[in-house]
RNA sequence: GGGCGGGUAGCUCAGGGGUUAGAGCACUACUCUGAUAAAGUAGGGGUCGAAGGUUCAAAUCCUUCUCCGCCCA
């Protein structure tokens, strides 16, 4: 076609594939290496960093992984764009349990010991393989959604390098007396023989029944305590004292060593027939304890308080069974040692104390509570606190009672009532019962776990946790309620990090440890432990992990015996956490590059993260380095499906990132994301809602780049003609001060961190630049004479859209670069390459007219209430009428409509806008009147016989161009065109001629038949029927 | 059981003491359409999760409860 021949921009389909698109812009980015370039051209300019969570790449990534990674694109996009050197490097997590569960599903492997018996070393390759499996997957899906990072040169967490920095930084603590090890309380299986970390223990909640016992604890009436409290002792001799405590787990009674009262409760002592029992007031009456008599009261400090103490259950020394004690020492860096648990001798006079403890329940049981330190986390913790007795080794891992009790070699849960019926036999036992609660079994075997206390290593944490949560105060957060709410709750509470685990497949713990004389090493590097004197096991050691690693031994430097590395793997979340330095094998190697990239400026991932990564991280980095490794965070929120469950394999519900990229494109996916909820928030997701955003946004936003490269084209405009800003109409000026104004509020919405806001301004101002400014301005591309209004109409939405190409580039950075190519590239070699090597726009505030812009806001009301008016006198607009009054509420607006006069008369198809204080009541009964807010339009709805001949004119220019393109001609085709018809038609037909033949581009307008090849049809207007016949020249 | 967040139209979300609670989608009717998969006009649709309280005035502030999600027990 002629004019396409020197047309400056390449041809836009209105009907537009986006998924096609964005695989040729992916080619093209690929081709030139413009992600690569973006950040090479910032170098030298300030540092933008972001800090990639490591995902594990043992399944397919689904749609929440899209999520969080196309909000981690976002700012290191808009960051580059302003000027940032921004470098960013993917990562994979790739130990943990989850990976050795998948293989031993895989292998049928139902235990340690069956690990054990098929080898490690085995077991462990086949981790390593797994882990990555999806790695392409990943890398595939991470180019289709447009998240650029460097998958080519990822960290990988099982790297010897990797590995070799984890140590480095343990060596680190261990020397600032930050490493111990002690004894946690944990969900153990019996059976399989390990802990369950606390997803696994959420999996497996039951309902069961279980002994629900009351227990008689023997007050020992010699100790001084009682005197102090009850006065005269010997009476107890013959009318013994017990306190009365609850348990559902007889089987941790012999493992007592202590009862736990609330300190601000009231308790009594009762008298009955043969016995005096202590319960709190609370519980009295629950207890049924009906024919015993009040004889003292006392609150539970003063109980406590004293030195009153009870006679054990079960001596543990009389069965063969050690007993231990909590004790607080000092290690060498001189900071208070808690988790050492020394033997003690046996003692025939043996009692246990009574604690007070602010866990102490009055909703259920009698207000006393069994401690049993070894077999409940509060249990051991209180043990800690009031250095108390430790009695564990009555029951070994399986679970199985040990020594010489009468239900020794049973099962535990087995041991029940057997120990129910000792205690009875020697009257101890008040009552028994049972109860349905829930409780945890293990998701695999479906054996009770126990919780049963382990040693473990430990981070000294809580030696930093002011420091902790002084950086948490550092960080911003968003949302913000994250900061002092979850997050800092989590450092308020903040205990010592249990960062060892039984297991086979992670991060080998580097300390090594003399088995003769207990001697302690922690090695921080691989030359390091090569250099120990006597090193053995080292040579053709290509592979840090287990089992090769454990068969290092060197000599002990106090003993010289073997010194053999301690058996356990490290906590995964160590791994990542320590991923700002490990991912650049820091200290051994990249010393500059991790000192700029240290710390980050941004990170972000989901909720469930904050005692995940969010503090694995925090909690390295301040230990180690004093201050926090991440400047802003965006926590996001899950994603639910379309009825707000969860998405799980097993309901079916899934939906997979593949099918909605397909469908709609990355662009719409990622945009749907940004703009469709706040970050923060819980979101619902289906993909009609990716699809309405399609046809809401992009579809409108190409339309409008259509619309405006067929026009510019056929005009050969040419975006250097200079315009000059001055001299621009106002409804031009008018979007430009509305574009300004969007650059502006989007930098500071994404400069807070806050792409839905941003997105959503963009959102609306496309919606007025193509429902009001193009609407407006359509006339004024359509016009046959290239003048100057023409000019200042092309230049300011050339303007529009080659801004929000780069104002998008961050969101959506496919179209974004299609619209930088045509309408920037095409006539412009010297500018970058890409969009995404472009500035982002800077706003010029000096054309932003906030009177012009409320003036507009007015008018466009105004036309609203206009064409409402109209309908109720069922007046299409395409009839011109006489005059509109409009009715406004000050004088500002009396001065804003009329300087808007000319866009109202045009869209409202009316002669003449009159702005007035007040209606006039006498003018028409029948003139309609829309009211809204104390505005007013009233329009004249006569039709004199020149209106109406005006209305038949523009009928028939539509019916010509319904016509042409029904006919398929091309926009631009002249054509001759033919009529027959009555008076009415003849007439207009002649007198209007001349628009008639410029608005349709005919060349001849003629009465009389069609000829041939012409496309004619037959209408009736205004009841006169009339031929109408196009023909193309 | 505890902590945090949320519950506003059929759906997705704004609004956070001050007229009659909004937008978009969806729905109904009509209109319009040579940029548009659009647009316009009208309409139906809400006990603002529930109950108390504070206030001249509560969707909004307070208390309790309830449901959903996450985290922790």
């Amino acid at each position: 076609m002629f004019w396409q021949e020197d047309s400056m921009f390449k041809q836009v389909t209105s009907r537009v594939d986006f998924p096609v698109l964005e695989q040729s812009v992916l080619s093209f980015w690929q081709e030139r290496r413009i992600f690569e370039r973006s950040v090479e051209l910032r170098e030298g300019g300030p540092q933008y960093v972001l800090y990639d969570g490591p995902p594990t790449a043992n399944a397919s990534p689904g749609i929440h992984h899209v999520l969080a990674r196309v909000f981690k694109d976002l700012f290191p996009r808009y960051k580059t764009m302003k000027g940032y050197h921004a470098p960013r490097r993917a990562g994979w997590d790739t130990h943990g349990l989850p990976v050795e569960l998948e293989v031993e599903n895989e292998l049928g492997l139902k235990s340690k010991p069956d690990i054990e018996a098929f080898g490690v070393a085995e077991f462990n390759r086949l981790c390593r393989r797994n882990v990555l499996r999806y790695v392409k997957e990943w890398e595939e899906l991470t180019d289709r959604i447009g998240f650029w990072i460097d998958m080519k040169h990822p960290y990988v967490t099982f790297d010897n390098s990797y590995i070799e920095t984890c140590w480095w930084i343990i060596k680190q603590l261990w020397e600032k007396g930050l490493v111990y090890q002690g004894y946690k309380v944990t969900p153990h299986c019996p059976r399989c023989g390990t802990s369950l970390s606390s997803h696994e223990v959420a999996l497996g909640y039951k309902e069961t029944e279980d002994p629900s016992v009351y227990i008689k604890f023997k007050v020992d009436p010699t100790e001084a305590g009682v005197d102090d409290l009850f006065g005269d002792w010997q009476r107890f001799l013959a009318k013994p004292v017990y306190l009365l405590a609850w348990t559902t787990t007889p089987w941790t009674l012999p493992g007592n060593t202590a009862l736990a009262v609330a300190p601000d409760a009231e308790y009594v002592l009762l008298k009955g027939a043969d016995e005096y029992l202590i319960v709190a007031s609370a519980r009295m009456k629950w207890l049924g304890l009906d024919n015993y008599e009040v004889e003292q009261r006392m609150m539970g400090s003063e109980l406590a308080g004293g030195n009153l103490r009870y006679k054990p259950l079960f001596d543990p020394h009389k069965y063969g069974i050690e007993r231990r004690r909590f004790q607080l020492y000092y290690n060498r860096a001189g900071g208070g040692f808690r988790g050492a648990i020394e033997p003690q001798k046996e003692y025939s006079e043996l009692s246990y104390p009574v604690i007070p403890a602010d866990f102490v329940s009055m909703e259920e049981g009698t207000g006393v509570v069994h401690i049993a330190p070894a077999f409940g986390e509060v249990d051991f913790e209180a043990g800690e606190d009031d250095s108390l007795d430790f009695v564990r080794d009555y029951v070994d891992p399986q679970g199985v009672i040990q020594g010489t009790y009468l239900f020794a070699g049973l099962f535990v849960k087995d041991a029940d009532p057997l120990i129910l019926e000792d205690l009875k036999s020697r009257g101890l036992l008040y009552r028994s019962e049972t109860i349905r609660h829930t409780y945890p079994f293990c998701w695999r075997c479906n054996t009770p776990l126990l919780y049963y206390a382990k040693p473990s290593w430990y981070i000294r944490t809580t030696a930093k946790k002011d420091r902790l949560i002084s950086g948490n105060a550092e960080i911003n957060w968003y949302p913000e309620h994250i900061k002092y709410g979850r997050f800092g709750d989590w450092l308020d509470n903040n205990v010592d990090w249990a960062f060892s685990r039984e297991r086979y497949w992670g991060t080998p713990l580097p300390i090594w440890r003399c088995a003769d004389c207990g001697h302690d090493d922690c090695i921080g590097g691989v030359e390091e432990l090569r250099s120990k004197p006597g090193i053995r096991g080292v040579d053709g050691l290509s592979d840090l992990h287990r089992p090769y690693i454990d068969d290092v031994t060197y000599g002990c430097p106090q003993c010289s015996k073997d010194m053999r590395r301690v058996p356990e793997v490290i906590d995964c979340w160590f791994d990542s956490g320590a991923m700002p330095f490990a991912q650049w094998h820091y200290p051994f190697e990249n010393q500059t590059v991790f000192e700029e990239r240290f710390p980050a400026d941004y990170i972000c991932e989901a909720v469930d993260q904050t005692r995940g990564w969010f503090y694995s991280l925090h909690a390295i980095s301040t230990l180690l380095k004093g201050q926090p490794c991440f400047k802003n965070v965006i926590c996001l929120g899950h994603i639910l499906d379309s009825a707000g469950e969860k998405m799980s394999k097993s309901k079916g519900n899934v939906v997979t990132p593949g099918e909605v990229l397909d469908a709609t494109g990355a662009d719409a996916l990622r945009w749907y994301l940004y703009t469709s909820s706040p970050p923060g928030n819980v979101r619902r997701f289906s993909q009609q809602l990716v699809e309405e955003v399609v046809r809401k946004f992009l579809l409108t936003l190409w339309n409008t780049y259509s619309f405006f490269v067929t026009y510019a084209n056929i005009d050969k405009f040419d975006p250097r003609t200079a315009v000059e800003l001055d001299s621009l109409p106002e409804l031009d000026r008018w979007i430009l001060s509305e574009l300004n104004h969007l650059i502006d509020g989007v930098t500071r919405s994404l400069d807070e961190y806050d792409p839905t806001g941003s997105g959503r301004k963009i959102e609306d101002f496309v919606q007025d630049l193509s429902n009001w400014y193009v609407r407006r301005s359509r006339r004024r591309f359509w016009k046959s004479e290239n003048d100057a209004d023409k000019q200042a109409a092309y230049t300011t939405l050339y303007q529009c859209l080659a801004t929000l190409a780069k104002l998008l580039a961050p969101f959506t950075p496919f179209i974004a670069e299609e619209l930088y190519q045509n309408l920037v590239r095409s006539f412009d070699e010297g500018a970058p390459e890409s969009v995404h090597l472009a500035d982002y726009p800077q706003a010029d505030l000096s054309q932003v007219d906030e009177e012009l812009s409320a003036d507009t806001r007015l008018a466009m009301t105004v036309s609203s209430m206009g064409r409402s008016a109209r309908a109720k006198a069922n007046l299409k607009v395409r009839q011109p009428i006489a005059k509109v009054l409009v009715r406004v509420r000050s004088e500002r607006e009396e001065a804003g409509l009329n300087r808007m006069a000319a866009q109202v008369l045009e869209e409202l198809n009316v002669k003449e806008l009159h702005v007035v204080e007040k209606l006039p009541a006498d003018e028409s009964p029948d003139w309609p009147v829309v009211e809204d807010g104390g505005l007013a339009v009233m329009i004249d709805s006569d039709i004199t016989p020149q209106l109406a001949d005006e209305g038949l004119e523009r009928e028939l220019v539509h019916r010509i161009q319904t016509m042409r393109k029904q006919a398929g001609f091309d926009i631009a085709d002249y054509i001759e065109t033919y009529y027959q018809g009555g008076d009415s038609i003849q007439r207009v037909m002649k007198v209007s001629a001349s628009y008639i033949k410029q608005e349709t581009l005919s060349r001849i307008l003629t009465e009389g038949s069609s000829p041939e090849g012409a496309f004619v049809k037959n209408y009736v207007l205004d009841g006169n029927e009339v031929v109408l016949a196009v023909k193309k020249i």
